[in-house]
DNA sequence: ACCTATCTGCTAAAAAACTAGCACCCATGA
DNA sequence: TCATGGGTGCTAGTTTTTTAGCAGATAGGT
């Protein structure tokens, strides 16, 4: 049975997801890159071991750019980041987005700028609307 | 040498982190409570071992709870969670608390009561007036 | 008293992950 | 032309993960 895209990546290896975690976090990378991003970094032979392995499995496809090789994950970056979020919300945060945005505001966590605040405050009117027009 | 707790859960195995990920959604779980929380269960005897070994790296310690044991992250929640949403907003939003504050909003990802809406921007206002004092 | 169900401790073996190394290719420039 | 640097494909070995199974304890029901 084809995992679900909703759960495939929790059943990445460690090295794998780390390397994936690269691929998010850049949008793509050649090997060299990927290699940088990685905690207690590996030799180079063993990540592009691990990319063809995540290419098997469908998680990344790689194109060709200039000489060398540029690794990209195959999930739409909307819907990884979806996913990743929701993630986050059903395991720390009990499901409910007012204690994520607590998190979230809570200094000591992620420093805020007056501006960003502004526009977090035009964004909840914006979805009120919606809400009311839905 | 000790890892740093903001980067201990990245080294986690595979089997790992779906216990972790069950007993931070849980707060606390007995043996079976992990087992029927993990994907694509495997026996009762191997989720014990895993725990055992989560114990033995320091992730969970277990308290007797009547005659079985429930086990119970170290990581104080608040932490794990400040940790977990920052390596989500790092990976995924570039760093920027508005691009996962447009995920959270954006219909289809997560649904939003009025009325939580409201306490949002109530959380948004106290934010701005701690700013200014600071 | 004893059978059953459910827990624990421990160990050994299968499976998966992880890694390095070899062979090869192709640009570049000395 | 040929050495060098940086890339690729592939394979095989080691290490780690993952798993099941055995033995023993304890509570509850019959």
């Amino acid at each position: 049975m084809t995992r679900n895209v909703r759960t495939r990546h929790l059943n990445l290896s460690r090295r794998e997801r780390q390397i994936m975690d690269v691929l998010f976090r850049r949008g793509e990378a050649s090997v060299s890159e990927v290699l940088a991003g990685l905690p207690d970094p590996p030799s180079y032979s063993a990540v592009r071991a691990h990319l063809r392995t995540l290419e098997d499995k469908g998680h990344v496809r790689h194109e060709a750019k200039g000489l060398r090789y540029v690794y990209i994950p195959t999930t739409r970056p909307g819907q990884a980041r979806r996913h990743a979020l929701q993630h986050l919300l059903d395991t720390f945060f009990g499901g409910s987005a007012e204690n994520l945005m607590a998190a979230l505001l809570d200094r000591g966590s992620v420093r805020l700028e007056p501006e960003e605040l502004n526009r977090l405050s035009d964004m909840i009117e914006r979805a009120r609307k919606e809400e009311k027009q839905a």
